[in-house]
DNA sequence: CTGAAAGCGCTTACAG
DNA sequence: CTGAAAGCGCTTACAG
């Protein structure tokens, strides 16, 4: 090593200079520390990883970054790695790739993993977690009941929505619905009903919408395609509402919130102010920071039970809905 | 090692089975797999890149992850690199954690680093190549030449932007320009007074927006605020012309493109089809794929020559744009 | 507080 | 085609 040799000491020495709390003398770290200089050293982390049986590396398994949701999610989840001096390994997924992104990140020995809502995560979750990988799931909460997760309060938001709706005026209100399988959707959906059966009603239509901006617009042409339409839509969430609102405006000359009104889920249209959403907000930086503190916290110490958190959520008005006369 | 010991082979036997293209023979092979099936044994890419001495990890830095432009062409990177079987290390950049940045970067050996768009990227190239670790660019060039990058045709795009509003009857033109150190920023610029100069027009005024919505809605209220209002303005991204189309509508009651024509650049706008920006495309997939391909080619040969590509821009014409009476 | 030695899980000449 | 051995750059008991 050469560092070793420019400093004049062993190799344990260097080492012990770069490990915190290790013991050495203020003489032999300075030394270390002023060859290392000269030499441009940086302890390798590979190296480290093999003795340490750790790696420092989180594996986060995402999509739909066009999503910005997910994308703004993903920013802050490296974050709060980084602040923990761990590093994250990104893995893009898609339904064909899941089984090279699990050997990915068994092959890099990935210290833990964070899975961001995919419908595709909980079969890798499953398979992490055999192997003794914590994992927390956000969003999304898995059929194993032993993942831990991280998630918004999607039943209460949506009965949020449907009581604001609903004293607001609102009567025949249809909902788009989120990908079939994921069980965020079917929570903001559960919830959705539930609020709207506290008035004695239930939804106008319910139309399948995938969480995409192409499944929002289709499912918003089929719900304004029915005889009678409904006076408000809950989408659920920002992207559908968003592609809802362009529908509504430029296929069908309808004017958001005066003929119809709309209401998105994940406060994630500030990039789009121009939409003022009336939608649910669910403190990503909250989520963020709660699933990173828990990886690490079973990172630190695989005894630590299994938890689920949930964020709380508040519905944030906007211009996308108002006041009906008769609310 | 587990899986030598239940196949009955020694180490070496395993490892070649897993290195694609080694001498072993067919029967081996079959013990390795077959004992590898039931330890679920998957080679350790950590203990490899020690011997290898390449790690097969690629860094992305990057920030700003709630600007579209940045997370497609984030997912873009990330898929194209896992397509080269590179694995991603995702580092979140900003001014302040610059150092600790590049020494992660550099104490996980990664084999090279992508640097999409930064105004702080052009140190942290330069720390990177000097210690002989290839970089590429990403829509922006560096000070030190001899760095590879892809960018757009900026000026070009500038310059087409400038004509066609011309030619659409616009002539007291103003434009929000980018971070003032970014070369994008630069470069659009230059190509637009270029444009504007061909027909004999400057800029109607132009203020620096920072790329960033807050700093377009700022740099629109300047602009309008003005005695003379310009007839369109010219945004260098879509983010501020869509901050700019908001800050009209809701704080000037001007209608887009009634009372005045927005253009945007990077095409960006996908996820908020309201707006039916007229914008500047840049084959983000083109450009995500190139940088990938230079990277992994200096990566796998470092002497193969630094090199600047440039992907043609396109005008996009959509709806914030019309054709004047006097067009 | 310090150094020599073993070992982390692999790969790679080398000899067979 | 195969295995024994050395080595990648570190850390960690262990003995001093």
């Amino acid at each position: 090593m050469e560092v070793a040799r420019l400093a004049g000491v062993s190799r344990s020495a260097v080492s012990r200079t770069f490990t915190p709390g290790a013991y050495v003398s203020k003489e032999t770290r300075a030394k270390v520390l002023a060859a290392a200089e000269v030499l441009g050293y940086q302890p390798n982390a590979i190296a480290r990883s093999l003795t340490k049986n750790r790696t420092g590396i989180v594996g986060i398994v995402i999509w739909q970054l066009e999503n910005p949701f997910y994308s703004i999610i993903l920013e802050m989840l490296a974050e709060n790695l980084q602040q923990q001096q761990l590093a994250s390994l990104l893995l893009i997924s898609s339904p064909d790739t899941m089984d090279d992104l699990i050997s990915t990140l068994l092959s890099y020995q990935v210290d833990g993993v964070l899975l961001p809502a995919s419908t595709i995560s909980s079969n890798m979750a499953f398979q992490c977690q055999r192997r003794g990988i914590p994992v927390v799931l956000l969003n999304r909460q898995s059929n194993h009941d032993n993942i831990s997760s991280v998630t918004t309060d999607n039943y209460g938001g949506g009965r949020e929505v449907a009581i604001y709706l609903v004293a607001h005026g609102y009567r025949k209100i249809s909902h788009i619905r989120g990908a079939s399988n994921a069980s965020n959707a079917i929570e903001r959906e559960r919830g959705f009903r539930a609020g709207l059966a506290e008035h004695g009603l239930i939804p106008h239509s319910v139309v399948t919408g995938d969480f995409t901006h192409q499944g929002g617009a289709r499912a918003t042409r089929q719900i304004l395609a029915a005889e009678e339409r409904p006076e408000a839509i809950f989408c659920a969430n920002d992207v559908m509402a968003m592609a809802a609102i362009a529908t509504c405006k430029n296929e069908f000359g309808l004017s958001v919130p005066e003929d119809l009104g709309i209401v998105g889920y994940d406060n994630a249209s500030a990039a789009s102010p121009l939409y003022r959403l009336t939608t649910v907000d669910h403190n990503n930086e909250e989520m963020a920071a709660k699933a990173v503190k828990m990886l690490v916290e079973r990172i630190a110490d695989s005894s630590v039970p299994v938890r689920h958190h949930v964020v709380p959520s508040l519905l944030i008005e906007r211009s996308t809905t108002r006041l009906l006369p008769n609310g």
